[in-house]
DNA sequence: AGCAATAATGACAACGTTGTCAATTGTTCT
DNA sequence: AGAACAATTGACAACGTTGTCATTATTGCT
């Protein structure tokens, strides 16, 4: 393994400029720079964590906030970011709780880097507020609006929202049932945003009734659907805002003897090993939470200076599987 | 944060034999390791990780060899071997492929401390074999027979089989669908073998028409219960060797028309996301992979002399939820 | 051109641990 | 008791990096 002192011979600097080059700290020549950059690709210099993090007073712990009742979206989650702090040698303390005794005590520790926020806890009111009193950086996950300090991490939610309702629309479906997230979450309002815009632009009218108040919760996708399929005018489709109100609405259809896509067709939100484990399997928009953090970390761990109040928007995917099938002709 | 040479000073001895203690090298006095152990609680003590990866030669690479098509398994395997090794401060390197080649390679690595496998490479006879020509420790999860070199780490699968089996049975049934799991995998045989073994302790008749083949995958619960349920003698209930192909066995069941649990009852077994997800809920039995990885990281980390030809059988419990009721009365 | 101010670079200590080897203590045997 | 050996302990360097401070090069100004 090549360390800073072999790039600084072959480079004919000091290992000490060789440091400041891969740092990124200010006051190296451009030339001195690329020479030293030169030296580091040829001989495949990787920085040695460890010795970083020994000599380097600099914090080194990421809290991530986290409170979703999904198991599988906490698993996701926390998977993305220990990958990210693997890659960067940070240290990752995950925490359930978000009061402000809680949050003080992570901020005022000086180990501590900065903040990841997890929906809903991203536009918790109270918790930003309290971060805002302390210095440290934070990154909000699934909102489209930066705060100061803070950067903000999302897919284009109502993008993608627009666009899956569309794809039921191609498919003949003119009565199409929405059921909500929870409404702490900002992405909810995203999400059935697109979905009004997109039976407007196609000539639809926006029926209040097709629209329910879900929670993200299976049993919320069960009950909104049963409540949607017992409507005199029923929606040949529904678009859960998420899979596993996707799972529930599926298990309502067959309780009533509606077979998907037959009948009735649905879609989800997300992507999340539930859509592969249902039957039939999910339509939903792809995004990958663990990117999403891993992303979060990589921007703590790399204290740009334009990182205050930047948006970050990552890519999504119309995910097309076999929930979906042409409207009835009615 | 107090280092070995307050301890040292604590203790009144070197720091380097402080270090020998927390290394439980030998040659180390009872009464002198005492001293330091103690002062080390009171000082309240934690290892620098990265002062000891920094200096020490030891390998520190955990390579884990993973084959599984269900996307909820490679998280929660991957989780628990990140969590596992940020605690020892040590990386993961992971590898779906598994041929020779690639064996050997990360064998020679001296980085490498060795490696965990899990199920089915965990009974993979060519990757055992590759295995012994190197000196590398390795864990095998879902397996209950260690191999030279290796440690094995299950949970007792005949007997969660059983009890579940048990389960079903106290709910009066006496005709019992058991779907098995993929041949590859040893656990196949164990589930198998308690459901038998529950059955003739009940005093009920092993049926092999009422034993079908799976693979784990949700499809194959589904075609296996659809063929279940058109014999003649059809199940009360169904045991699926784990929670993906339960859910299949649930869609095959509502694509019969049937009511779960009312008409037929389906347990599953792992407690995976998808048994929350479902509807109804799945009755399982629950083991945690994710510490399961984790036990296999530490046996990695913390090399003693007497890993070898160990055996690690963790717990598991019942967990009892919507999917089972009462036999009908027939 | 000469000086001050600033930018760029370098020399070297320090981080907390483990590895190496030397020094000391304890044990066994004659 | 003394020698030979083994067990136990200690002194100190070294790992690869960053922090501090000193030194040298460059720039801007009169």
């Amino acid at each position: 393994m090549p360390t800073i002192i072999d790039i600084a011979k072959k480079a004919g600097v000091s290992f000490k400029t060789v440091s400041r080059v891969l740092n990124e700290e200010v006051n190296v020549r451009p030339a001195t720079r690329q020479k030293v950059l030169d030296a580091a690709k040829v001989l495949n210099y990787r920085t040695n964590t460890a010795a970083r993090n020994l000599r380097s007073k600099r914090p080194k712990v990421v809290a991530l906030l986290i409170n979703n009742p999904s198991q599988s979206y906490t698993q996701s989650v926390q998977l993305g970011a220990l990958l990210g702090c693997q890659k960067y040698g940070l240290f990752l303390s995950l925490h359930t709780k978000y009061d402000k005794k809680t949050i003080a005590s992570l901020a005022s520790n000086a180990e501590t880097i900065g903040f990841i926020l997890t929906p809903p806890i991203s536009d918790n009111k109270k918790v930003l507020e309290t971060l805002s009193n302390f210095r440290k950086p934070f990154v909000r996950l699934g909102t489209e609006h930066p705060k100061a300090d803070g950067t903000s991490i999302c897919i284009n939610d109502r993008q993608a929202s627009y666009k899956i309702t569309e794809y039921l629309i191609s498919l003949g479906h003119k009565h199409i049932g929405f059921i909500k997230g929870h409404v702490d979450y900002e992405t909810t309002t995203h999400r059935l945003l697109g979905y009004q815009e997109a039976l407007k632009a196609n000539g639809l009218i926006i029926t209040n009734e097709l629209i329910t108040q879900g929670d993200f919760s299976y049993a919320s996708g069960l009950v909104s659907t049963e409540r949607l399929l017992s409507l005199t005018k029923k929606p040949s489709a529904i678009f859960a805002s998420n899979d596993e109100m996707a799972a529930g609405a599926l298990a309502a259809a067959y309780k009533k003897g509606l077979r998907v896509p037959d009948s009735l067709s649905i879609v989800g939100f997300d992507d999340s090993p539930i859509a592969m484990a249902v039957y039939p399997q999910l339509t939903t928009v792809r995004q990958s939470l663990s990117d999403m953090i891993e992303k979060a970390v990589e921007i703590l761990a790399k204290p740009q200076t334009d990182n205050k109040n930047k948006i970050v928007i990552l890519d999504h995917t119309l995910v097309l599987r076999d929930s979906t099938g042409p409207a009835l002709d009615t």
